[in-house]
RNA sequence: GUCGGAGUGGCGGAAUAGGCAGACGCGCCAGCUUGAGGGGCUGGUGCCCGCAAGGGCGUGGGGGUUCAAGUCCCCCCUCCGACACCA
């Protein structure tokens, strides 16, 4: 951090009231107490205890940052961006007429407040509302105008009841495919009651028998269906934290994204979260929202939609065994020449042959993979067993660093292809992930990249069904010849063209395209009922619970079938119990014992008698805890109705404020008006708060069918990071720079490079540094200046006294340095100075309307600029210039605006003063200078009326002295002329 | 590898709808103020040639469309981000 500019203000040099930190600091915490104390920034609900001052005639507006997470490190000057961004934006909202909602609350929960607590060894309500106490001071610090009454924390039990209320909404739904949404529970067992509905399971595919189930077997079936459901399944485990991760938190490299754990696969009982009923609605409705495109796409290619064709490949010795494969590319079938299943598909056991066919090679046996013998396994059975023990040992990096090189073993089984009627060899081979698709794959080696190379390590034939284009061919050395004969191929041709080699005496393909041998032969599959065409997804059903202690109990409880209970309403909330030890049981890596949540230690706690309608009796509860995602669900609805003791939020209140967007072109179906937040949210917490309100939406509970109406994602603050030789950062703060650009800490040599801001990297910056050195109205004005608000930024501190001067200049503009008192008088602006600050209304308006307030700055900065040349150092300022400039500045850099208006004279706070209009008479000149080029080139300048004719300007262009002498002696082919633009005369 | 985003002065960045490239700020240079430093004020500052007048070049590179291209089209390079054996 640099010296504060008015560092002499000690020694008396400079004028009393000049505008420097000390005089911000002073009038900025006046101000903050003062709309504290007026409640300046809150807005009205249309009805209940928040609507004292309702103006039913003011449009509304909701805006939203997503919440911070409070860390024990405070925020830093990266956190407040978007923050700043979306107060200058409410304030110059208001002053535009509308009433705003803006509120900011806490994300309490989670694994890092957990961790800070574990580490410091203190409780973790203690510190988490410790780091709350720390943000809510530095926001106030920064002067945001938000609604203090709405501010809400995820870890309050008035808060989490509804929590857990809104997961007693979903565990009390199933989704009605044949509706398209979510549906209440009980009409489904009324329905199954009534015989108008069945259920059907893998074990019942033609319906569960109702009428002759018991009680707990009725149960069981209708827990299945729930929204919300225990699930015995694969999860990924992480004994590092000691808790299972959702799919979303763990890295590409296997690992958690919170502390970099190694991640494993186990089957554990969980609960888990229903989102993929919503696969199709979560995609579809993407195109009714205002966000960036990236996250629209982040978001579908999360879900991962694909349409192809389920296949069914019967088993060649038991043709009532058949493996099921998902293709997007039904048109190859006839190329399909083996098959892949994954290491873990539930059907190798049942298909497995007893000895190996005669012939195996022995690399199908496994030959020169760990474990096996020169001649691979003895035989099919162990060599499935040992191909699992080898592909289980592979750890998801080892699989991505040693390039990909295919690995399997044959099953010794066969299938057949059920359009050409030939045998395919079936293989194992963990390059099929058992959780994509049917977990088997149909092998095309012509026509997919990863077939072809198992096929070319495997020796397994490669048949081509599409013949290669032209272009493909010649771009491999390839010509006509080679169509058909894939010996000679580099790669597989997995582009479009004409089907060949595709035909049986049922269905020809020969000569189709692509696409219509796609549904040539899916129609011909689901003619003799071999496959179907269907979609696939890549989206799987969201893991909800952590066995960790900081974060929402279940509102559950089992009964003695180990059955799940929803706790009443009126028993909620189900407060954390607090236990001595809530530190997460931490395994080792091999430990395959069942996780033992921390709230079992709370043994007075996890049993609970209970009357659920047959009269007390003695549950146990539910001991896992929601994820941290859960509070940051659905806050934005808490926001609108705080204080409800008897809903979530009140209809009315919610269908004022969620209802239609009044402001933007975009087709205003509903939901918050615009949220502001880190592109890092993209696909876990923006998709999970879809997923919920979509429910709630179902559910009649909300009005609109998304939350979100406008996303825009601010960009990220960046710092010089310092390494050390050994490439650990040091604290940037500490290090040294030498006069020429060599750069040490402690004296040793450290390089420099820019990386994110924060804590790891040791370069962040805090507010109340840069408070104390120039004030918060000078930060505001720098974060909002350093480039568009989408954009990256790298904080230079030394940028920073740019916008500091421009608030001393403006201030002495309007107050006089020596006395304090206004420097203004009530003659009128001159015409040209006038004009000036019109076209800086009309520009800065639409400035802030777009949230491009860096260049709002750069008009403001102008206007200053003209300003102090036009009133001279002992002059004047108009007052029609003076309080627009201050209104102009207000909602960038409230404090001192507030202070300027008073000093002009005003009583009222400038917040809610109109924000000047543009004269549209005035953002025009009578004169206007256009540039002359000669063949394009700028030769001069001419001044010419604003509104002369082409013919006018070009007489006046070709008499230019300039213009004659560029000519020369060439002749003149054309001449443009643009009016008020430019004039372009082509020799 | 696939998808997405971005390359403009020494630096951060401007540039409605294809029409004056470099607004505004930092830094730097000169001058004024000050005992000095800091601060404040005024002016200058894309690069090259030139004392100047003036000229040439210039938005990652190469081609194209156009009277006119940072902006549109094609090819290539570099950087950043996301996903990554998704059948």
């Amino acid at each position: 951090m640099s010296e504060p500019v008015d560092a002499a203000a000690t020694t008396g040099e400079i004028p009393r009231f000049r505008y420097g930190a000390a005089l911000a600091n002073e009038l900025e915490a006046r101000w903050q107490d003062r709309w504290e104390a007026d409640g300046t920034y809150r807005a009205p609900n249309p009805s209940g205890p928040l609507s004292e001052g309702f103006d039913a005639d003011r449009p509304k507006l909701f805006i939203m940052d997503m919440f911070p997470y409070p860390s024990g490190d405070g925020l830093h000057v990266g956190h407040v961006l978007g923050y700043v961004g979306t107060d200058v934006y409410a304030r110059y909202k208001r002053m535009a007429g509308y009433s705003v909602l803006h509120a900011v609350g806490y994300d309490a929960f989670g694994l890092p407040a957990e961790q800070f607590a574990i580490q410091t060894g203190q409780h973790p309500r203690v510190t988490t509302e410790r780091n709350i106490a720390t943000y809510r001071s530095q926001l106030r610090g920064l002067g945001m105008g938000h609604d203090d009454r709405r501010s809400i924390s995820t870890i309050d039990p008035q808060y989490y009841r509804w929590t857990q209320w809104i997961f007693l909404q979903i565990f009390g739904s199933w989704y009605d495919a044949e509706a398209g949404r979510a549906r209440p529970i009980a009409e489904l067992v009324a329905e199954l009651d009534a015989g108008t509905r069945t259920i059907t399971t893998p074990e019942h595919p033609d319906g569960e028998p109702w009428a002759d189930l018991d009680d707990v077997s009725r149960r069981r079936a209708v827990d299945a269906q729930r929204l919300v459901y225990l699930d015995e399944a694969p999860v990924n485990w992480c004994p590092g934290l000691g808790t299972v991760l959702a799919n979303e938190e763990v890295t590409a490299e296997g690992r958690s994204e919170r502390g970099n754990f190694p991640v494993y696969k186990r089957a554990l009982r969980q609960w888990k979260m229903r989102i993929t009923a919503y696969n199709e609605r979560l995609v579809a409705d993407l195109d009714l929202i205002d966000w960036p495109e990236r996250v629209k796409t982040l978001q579908r290619n999360w879900i991962g939609r694909s349409e192809g064709a389920r296949i069914r490949f019967p088993i060649a010795s038991d043709p009532a065994l058949g493996i099921d494969v998902f293709t997007t590319r039904p048109d190859t079938l006839f190329g399909a020449t083996y098959m892949v299943l994954a290491p873990e598909h539930p059907l190798v056991d049942e298909l497995v042959a007893a000895t190996w066919p005669p012939e195996t090679p022995t690399a199908w046996r496994g030959a020169g993979l760990a474990g096996a013998g020169a001649d691979g396994w003895t035989s099919p059975v162990e060599a499935v067993a040992g191909y699992r023990r080898y592909a289980g040992s592979r750890s998801d990096v080892e699989r991505q660093v040693e390039t990909r090189t295919k690995t399997g073993v044959a099953t010794g089984a066969t299938a057949i292809n059920p359009a050409t009627g030939e045998p395919v060899p079936v293989f194992i081979a963990d390059y099929v992930l058992m959780g994509y698709g049917t977990g088997a794959i149909m092998a095309v080696p012509a026509h997919d990249t990863r077939d072809f190379e198992f096929a070319r390590a495997f020796g397994l034939p490669i048949t081509p069904v599409v013949a290669p284009t032209e272009g493909w061919l010649t771009g491999h050395g390839l010509d006509d010849s080679d169509v058909d004969d894939a010996t000679s191929w580099p790669e597989a041709f997995t582009g479009s063209g004409q089907a060949i080699g595709s035909a049986n005496d049922e269905v020809v393909l020969d000569g189709l395209d692509t696409d219509d041998a796609k549904s040539g032969i899916t129609t011909w599959l689901e003619q003799v009922g071999a496959g179907e065409g269907t979609t696939s997804w890549k989206l799987r059903d969201w893991l909800f619970s952590r066995q960790r202690y900081w974060g929402e109990p279940f509102p559950i409880v089992f009964d003695e079938h180990d059955l799940p209970l929803a706790v009443p309403e009126s028993e909620l909330p189900v407060v954390l119990p607090e236990i001595d030890d809530y530190a997460p049981v931490v395994k080792g890596d091999d430990d395959d014992s069942v996780p033992e949540p921390p709230l079992g230690r709370a043994t007075a706690w996890r049993e609970v008698e209970m009357d659920l309608g047959e009269g007390p009796r003695t549950y146990r509860r539910e001991l896992n805890t929601m994820p941290n995602w859960a509070g940051s669900c659905w806050y934005y609805l808490r926001y609108l109705d705080p204080t409800n003791e008897d809903a979530l939020v009140d209809p009315e209140v919610e269908r004022h404020w969620m209802q239609g967007s009044t402001t933007e072109a975009a087709p205003a179906f509903g939901g918050v008006d615009l949220y502001v937040g880190g592109v890092e949210h993209a696909v876990l917490h923006l998709l999970y708060a879809r997923f919920w309100h979509k429910v709630l939406f179902d559910l009649g509970h909300v009005s609109t069918p998304e939350p979100f109406q406008r996303l825009y994602n601010q960009g990220t603050v960046v710092a010089t990071v310092f390494r050390d030789e050994r490439g650990f950062p040091v604290p940037a703060g500490e290090v040294v720079e030498a006069d020429d650009g060599t750069t040490t800490w402690q004296g040793e040599p450290v390089t420099r490079e820019l990386g994110r801001m924060g804590k790891s990297l040791k370069n962040g910056v805090t507010p109340d540094e840069v408070y104390a050195a120039y004030g918060a109205d000078t930060l505001r004005l720098y974060e909002m200046a350093m480039g568009p608000l989408d954009a990256d930024r790298p904080w230079n501190a030394q940028d920073i006294v740019g916008v500091h001067r421009l608030l001393q200049r403006v201030w002495r503009n309007l107050v006089d340095e020596d006395t304090g008192q206004p420097r203004v008088d009530d003659a009128p602006a001159g015409d040209d100075l006038r004009r000036v600050l019109h076209r800086t209304i009309a520009g800065v308006a639409a400035d802030y309307e777009g949230l491009r307030f860096n260049t709002a700055i750069a008009k403001i900065t102008e206007l200053n600029n003209t300003l102090t040349k036009s009133v001279g150092a002992d002059g004047r300022t108009p007052r029609e210039v003076a309080e627009a400039m201050v209104l102009l500045l207000a909602p960038l850099a409230p404090h001192i605006g507030e202070e300027l208006w008073a000093r002009l004279g005003h009583t009222g706070t400038v917040v809610w003063e109109p924000f000047p209009e543009a004269d549209p008479d005035l953002l025009v000149d009578e004169l206007v200078e256009i540039p002359v080029q000669v063949g394009g080139k700028v030769r001069t300048r001419i001044k010419v009326d604003a509104d002369a004719d082409a013919a006018t300007i070009e007489a006046l262009a070709l008499a230019d002295e300039k213009v004659v002498a560029a000519i020369g002696d060439a002749a003149i082919k054309r001449v443009v002329v643009v009016p008020g633009r430019l004039v372009n005369i082509v020799t």
